[in-house]
RNA sequence: GCGGCCGUGGCGAAGUGGUUAACGCACCGGAUUGUGGCUCCGGCACACGUGGGUUCGAUCCCCACCGGUCGCCCCA
């Protein structure tokens, strides 16, 4: 085996295929009921896209961009997350000029980060996300949320918990960044080496700290609720309420600060607390994000967004045992005898396909026999049978494979037959 | 970036410092000259991750690298 798929990279194989097609239909569906649109944005972006948008101090930016010039001469960043991006082209395209308001978009996308590779993280992988720009309405995060855990209902999970917290907007950011400097500069020393360089930089991530969990000074940090203002205040209580009136279960987190910058008042994980799951549980994050249009040069303008990690979910299903519906089975397999047969199932089944019936042959030039085992593994419904009798006769034997039933049927009849059979069978579903 | 475990045919999985490296599944064919799922028989298979080293000899021992996997940091 000379070359294999890079690491950190996956194929996504039929068998597989087939559940990610049930997986980003299902989520589409609830879109739909949301009534949000689809948007879909470059796979790269201009480097400073991200720098900008996600934050310099961010770990994303830092270590796990993939980032590369081009052959102008442009720094180019495949894209690591989706809102930057998502609000760049809302900028770009100025869709706040547009009358429907808020803009409410949706994207499937395939995201990179260059990380060690581990149960549940790819360098590759696929996000489902969502950001709303133009309302600063509390009944929209509680409604972006609502879109969330109603996507994980509609597929059976049931293993969730919701975490909230709020950041705060500006001003009451300001003041417990500087209290939690004053809180943890007299232990800095004592710090690990990361949150020494966070202390600076992004004192609330000294939070979130693993390593630094147990440390006594962490126990007794000033917590963000403590410090936001009325109006931060107010905004998050509003939310909560949106969350216990449409009936959507959730714990407070005063820890949960989220890795990105632009984050703001609402910030919530959607975790998976499904047995044998991995050490990675988050299955969804988000929050709101108030000044990422604005530093992104667009209009001050309000933003909510989350993203749903889609192998994740898939592991989630699995860890719950959720049976995905796939359809393996075939309509038609025909199965001729010899060579002049074949050329009569070649016509076969071109015309029954024209007419919406499912419908596949032997290639391999396998006898009678291997065709049908051939047909037996395809699960197929119905074998179309062509031998020296039917050429001779003008007919066809119709053979249904989970009764054993044959019958024959005159050459020019089959088309009908079958539609009855199959199209008929499938708009009575 | 750091650490643990692992690396034999398409898949699963034995095995040994020394002749042709088991076996199971899968696949193809035959028993059944036009009919699947069972059984029996036969066949097929580009396999010891890569490169060094130890050795008379290495799939096996040592080292490095690569890859996989799980975990740490962080995140979806």
């Amino acid at each position: 085996m000379s070359y294999k798929a890079p690491r950190g990279t996956t194929d996504i194989l039929p068998e597989d295929a087939k559940k990610w097609q049930w997986v980003e239909e299902t989520i589409k569906q609830v879109c739909n009921k949301f009534h949000y649109e689809e948007i879909r944005t470059p796979v790269f972006e201009h480097t400073e896209v991200f720098q900008r948008g996600v934050g310099n101090t961010t770990d994303i930016v830092q270590k796990e961009m993939y980032t590369f010039e081009d052959r102008g001469g442009r720094s180019i960043t495949l894209r690591p997350e989706g809102t930057a991006p998502v609000v760049r082209s809302f900028v770009e395209h100025k869709l706040h000029g547009l009358a429907n308001q808020p803009t409410k978009l949706y994207y499937f996308a395939e995201m990179f980060r260059y990380e060690r590779p581990q149960k549940g993280r790819m360098r590759q992988l696929n996000q489902f996300g969502v950001e709303v720009l133009g309302s600063a309405d509390p009944a929209v995060d509680a409604e972006v949320i609502d879109l969330a855990m109603t996507c994980y209902q509609e597929m059976g999970l049931t293993s969730l918990k919701l975490v909230i917290n709020s950041l705060g907007d500006k001003e009451s950011r300001e003041n417990h960044r500087q209290a939690l400097i004053a809180h943890f500069t007299p232990h800095k020393h004592e710090l690990c080496s990361d949150c020494q360089t966070r202390l600076q930089n992004n004192p609330l991530r000294v939070l979130d700290c693993k390593q630094d969990r147990d440390h006594p000074a962490m126990q007794t940090a000033p917590s963000i609720l403590d410090y936001l203002n009325e109006e931060s205040e107010a905004y998050f209580e509003q939310v909560k309420d949106y969350l216990d009136n449409i009936g959507i279960p959730y714990e407070i987190d005063k820890n949960l600060v989220r890795g990105l910058d632009y984050y703001n008042h609402t910030a919530f994980e959607i975790m998976s607390e499904a047995e044998g799951f991995g050490a990675i549980t988050t299955l969804a994050g988000g929050g709101r994000y108030n000044g990422l249009v604005e530093e992104l040069g667009g209009p001050n303008t309000p933003g909510i967004g989350f993203a749903m990690g889609l192998e994740r979910l898939l592991m989630a299903l699995e860890a719950e045992n959720q049976v995905i519906p796939v359809d393996r089975s075939l309509e038609a397999y025909v199965v001729a005898v010899d060579e002049q047969a074949q050329k009569e199932a070649v016509m076969l089944v071109s015309k029954l396909r024209k007419h919406g019936v499912q419908a596949d042959k032997d290639y391999l030039g396998r006898k009678m026999k291997g065709q049908f085992k051939a047909a037996d593994r395809y699960a197929a419904k119905y074998v179309l049978i062509i031998g020296e009798n039917e050429l001779e006769e003008q007919t066809i034997t119709v053979k249904e494979m989970s009764t054993g039933e044959q019958a024959t049927v005159a050459k020019d009849q089959i088309i009908d037959v079958m539609k009855e059979k199959c199209v008929g069978g499938r708009e009575h579903e």
